[in-house]
DNA sequence: GACAAACTGTACCGTTCGGTACATATAAAA
DNA sequence: TTTTATATGTACCGAACGGTACAGTTTGTC
């Protein structure tokens, strides 16, 4: 079974949503970029808000499962994927068509609390969040909460910083500054360990 | 002589632009809300992207005055002053009506490379970049460059993440943070420093 | 080949978009 | 008081917005 046409709109859509932003986007230039008609789309989503939900969750599938599996590529023990994270951001941001977090980009347009695509971008972000808390407890950190959400504070301020500033030594910066605090928890601080 | 209209304006909508975004204010909106005319605006402004250019010089202005008057008042030694940073930061966070940062929610509506929108952003970046390596020079960092830009992520981080997952104990995160990359650059690492 | 499901093209709906035209009002300066 | 600059309200422009109606075409299945 080839992938539905359903399928196919959303990941066309997904990559339109996030080369070109959500509000700039009409369902007029997504017919005229998918090739795929407009009444079909409407067949297959309601409005064009949860046809944004659609691509916000396949993005984040298909991101969080990306980044795993390179941080799991790039290193094996658990203290080194937690620096290994800022390697594989870094392979993303040297992408040609490297554009920022679709879900801070996504927050950014739709601000009312409690709105489904801000709270499907805060739960991605969650589910990061628990990805580098798992990473954090494997490494046997003292505090893995805390460590996590330190760590959390330099991923998201090198997509920003590498979106507005531009990629290069963003995730050096972030690899080394991820290197003193992770050093602080293991080591509880600059005491030798025993 | 009082408060020009024009800048009576660019006050206001730049408060409308920060909540609500730019692409989902339409120039009706800000007549609504400012109750000036839009033949006023459009004798100030040529165009709604002038405008917008306009609200992000002044945030620009406004926003860097008030961190940098308020990191002088909450601490005088420039060591301290470095994290009193995130103290100022929290701050804001903990405004009721606080959004995220206007340049990071305007690059991700403007997203073409060299727009003026997202040049102004990366500008009002740099300029608070170049503020925090002021302060990291002053307090002896070993690289200040490399400290400023560690900084400017933990500080991009925190902004974000207190937008997307909420305000408390972020900026807590992000100074604990902070003080082990400075420690790092002071003292040249765990070494005593003499 | 028949049938149903899925997809397409086009025309259209009311609304809103950024922006303009124009005639009027207000207010300070001369 | 007349002038001049600046503000206003309203009506409007063509284009684009999200979304719908409907008739026709392709597609896989029995």
């Amino acid at each position: 079974m080839r992938p539905s046409k359903r399928d196919e709109l959303v990941q066309k859509a997904l990559k339109i949503f996030y080369r070109r932003g959500f509000h700039a986007t009409g369902m007029d230039k997504l017919v005229a970029e998918t090739g795929i008609s407009k009444t079909s789309m409407y067949k297959h989503f309601r409005t064009k808000e949860e046809l944004i939900l659609a691509a916000l969750r396949l993005r984040d599938q298909q991101f969080r499962n990306w980044l795993t599996r390179r941080i799991e590529e790039l290193a094996k023990a658990p203290e080194e994927r937690l620096l290994a994270v800022f390697d594989a951001l870094d392979e993303w941001f040297h992408q040609d068509d490297y554009a920022s977090c679709m879900f801070i980009k996504a927050a950014s347009e739709y601000q009312d609390q409690g709105h489904p695509i801000r709270a499907t971008s805060a739960e991605h972000k969650r589910l990061l969040a628990d990805y580098l808390h798992d990473l954090a407890g494997k490494a046997g950190a003292g505090d893995p909460d805390k460590l996590a959400r330190q760590l959390l504070l330099l991923v998201e301020g090198a997509i920003v910083t590498a979106y507005l500033l531009g990629p290069d030594g963003v995730s050096g910066d972030a690899r080394a500054a991820a290197a003193a605090i992770i050093d602080r928890s293991l080591a509880n601080g600059c005491l030798p360990t025993k």
